[in-house]
DNA sequence: GCGCATTGGTTTCATGGGCAACCATTCTTT
DNA sequence: AAAGAATGGTTGCCCATGAAACCAATGCGC
């Protein structure tokens, strides 16, 4: 993943012809499939912020998303476990183990032991926790901003809609495939 | 992105504290988070398609994707270089070397010497990989229609110029970082 | 024709991310 | 209360993927 988009850049930007090299346009079917038009469009918006936030606070998309959900929970004087945040990022429980860990070694999220359950504990965002989130969330939505440039409120509106239903047809359909 | 798309199905099959649209409630602005919307969609979708793919014919996603482009160029009574390969899926070119190195070791793409440049071989599908691509494509075209199943016409058009939108805006971003 | 930069392709290395196995604790059943 | 199942978390292993180094062949400048 990470940067490559700069080639798809120089190359898409001048609008899809390219011609240097006699062929295009002759994409095939492949262009048009809706995976792979979903795939690298997801690939490009990734890296594109996976590079700012790396940039920026040395932070992977994992543990951002961590500091984000964390930063959310604080607000409400919440504390949460890693199986918690799991369901909360849908990311692999060994996902969020490793980011916390990282977070935790970097001194911006802090465990505590939790006397409800032995087995795991609390988690929230220390000091300096907080000020990265103050600082990070506003990056995260000027991108946002930044990448719905030329949307139209209902044409944003109308997106997330279409990529909720999609990924819960996606879903819907692995699931069939083994009862 | 490989293919536990298992977990999140039953999560969401069987609701999981989760509503219809999947959300927790404790789930804060990440959930509506464009990137994370994206991410999220894109990885159901490819997990779906590689899961069929390795199911019925042992394909990788892009071992299908060189196979989808190379039988569109055949069609044409073109040979490719891996080069065009590499532009033609956006893929990167070890990607692409790997792929054409196992599908010819399956026998299903063959490699001849390419007289106007002796670094590159062209290559092309063999009886058998076009046999494969005379079934691999009926299938993808019906998992494209059952993703958008549910969506009308209007709906399909406007996510697909949604996306291609999307991505060059991106890649746009990227390029500008740096340019 | 001889270097020098370039390009296609291949190999090697590092990294990320997932799954399975594992430990500790808690819940259930009796 | 003890045994077994289940759950939260952790570690280890493996595979997929990209970047960088590398080789071979070509094109360019002179």
């Amino acid at each position: 993943m990470s940067d490559e988009a700069s080639d798809e850049a120089s190359d898409e930007a001048s609008g899809e012809a390219s011609d240097k090299h006699g062929r295009t346009g002759a994409e095939g079917q492949l262009a048009g499939f809706l995976p792979y038009q979903l795939s690298i469009a997801s690939n490009a918006v990734s890296s594109l912020i996976a590079e700012r936030y790396r940039k920026r606070f040395a932070l992977k998309i994992p543990e951002w998303r961590i500091i984000a959900v964390l930063g959310d929970a604080h607000s409400r004087g919440q504390a949460l476990t890693q199986r918690a945040l799991t369901e909360a990022t849908l990311m692999d429980k060994v996902a969020v183990n490793r980011a916390c860990k990282v977070l935790e070694d970097r001194a911006l999220v802090a465990r505590t032991p939790n006397a409800d359950d032995g087995r795991s504990h609390l988690l929230e965002l220390t000091g300096e926790g907080r000020s990265i989130h103050e600082e990070v969330m506003p990056l995260a939505l000027a991108t946002e901003r930044d990448l719905f440039k030329g949307f139209d409120a209902g044409e944003q509106a109308k997106f997330r809609e279409l990529l909720d239903r999609m990924r819960q047809q996606a879903a819907r359909l692995a699931g069939e495939a083994k009862g």
